[in-house]
DNA sequence: GGCGATAAGTTATACTATAACATTATCACG
DNA sequence: CGTGATAATGTTATAGTATAACTTATCGCC
């Protein structure tokens, strides 16, 4: 396993070409699901699409809200559904502190998803370091704790937008 | 800063004199409230007790079900207030994943709250590691990234719970 | 006791998520 | 093709989590 961190992609939103952002995530997203023998229907295609919409989680009822637009009235099991497949197949990964959804940019690689979130422009930057997680396993072991599941979600400023209006900024007092 | 951990005191909740928990919580809670001039009113200190009746994390109805056992009818906000000057605080944590909040066994010293929690016994042991912080601060510093708070939530098997019954233990395969 | 500030009570509502069952689409097989 | 099993979606209702807005009570101080 190596690093990698979506920093650059994620946090300069509004100056990079999201639209490559988006078709690449739901090609890779094609080939990986034909590839696991697991159906990417158009609905949750379109959610995938939805959730990409940007780089900021999206809410669920935010993401109903846009299904509406397309198709009629939709009921929440519907976005629910979909978010599940999505999330059972690594294509997108849950915000516990925001109860909200973001792709995933790298799906076929295997990966607990750790995040950076800027309160100022809310994007989420995924970030896999083997040293966190080794260091969150090995503190683990020392107590006898076999770790399942880790969330690591760190909030503060993005650098952009510590650039732009350094309040509560780092190096202040 | 020097490393803790309460996976002692949090896995074997049958066994040790959790009484013991919950005097020692509510001592340091006035003292430090005193200290720092604001009010652990009954109310407040009462919710304190409640979340610390185990080393589980106590979701906000719990706490609003137990309190109507005292008090007649309560309402949300009486229960979210208490407990959102419990985290002002940090006389408690929030668990992002469960949506509860667990008691703090060391609201004197500043940091960050890192969780092991138990998906069979429920408990939840909190741990703080300066190499964990460090290695997370450094990896959001390289970033440009400035952490203002951090979410580590690890989810698993305690000690106890993977002797009691060894499903999908660390060993598996 | 009067007064400003903080805390608690009250009512209503917003937001997040799932249960349960009905309907429709898909696919393997004959 | 048909047909039945399986998977996906639609539909309705409800559970669970959290806050807004306003009123009343309490506290600390003069
Ligand atoms: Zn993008
Ligand atoms: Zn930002
Ligand atoms: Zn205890
Ligand atoms: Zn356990």
């Amino acid at each position: 396993m190596k690093a990698f961190d979506t920093a650059e992609t994620s946090f300069d939103s509004h100056t990079h070409d999201h639209r490559r952002c988006v078709r690449s995530a739901l090609q890779t997203a094609e080939a990986l699901c034909q590839q696991h023998g697991v159906r990417l229907t158009a609905l949750r295609r379109r959610v995938l699409e939805l959730v990409w919409t940007s780089h900021c989680p999206v809410g669920a009822y935010d993401l109903l809200e846009m299904l509406s637009k397309d198709q009629g009235r939709v009921a929440p099991p519907t976005v629910y559904r979909a978010l599940e497949f999505l999330l059972a197949n690594g294509l997108i990964h849950r915000i516990e502190s925001r109860n909200a959804f973001v792709g995933c940019p790298h799906p076929q690689e295997a990966h607990a998803g750790h995040f950076l979130i800027c309160r100022v422009c809310g994007a989420a930057a995924e970030l896999s370091d083997p040293g966190i997680e080794a260091t969150l396993d090995q503190r683990a072991g020392e107590l006898g704790f076999f770790v399942e599941a880790k969330t690591v979600e760190l909030r503060g400023l993005c650098k952009g937008c510590r650039a732009r209006r350094p309040d509560g900024g780092e190096q202040s007092a």
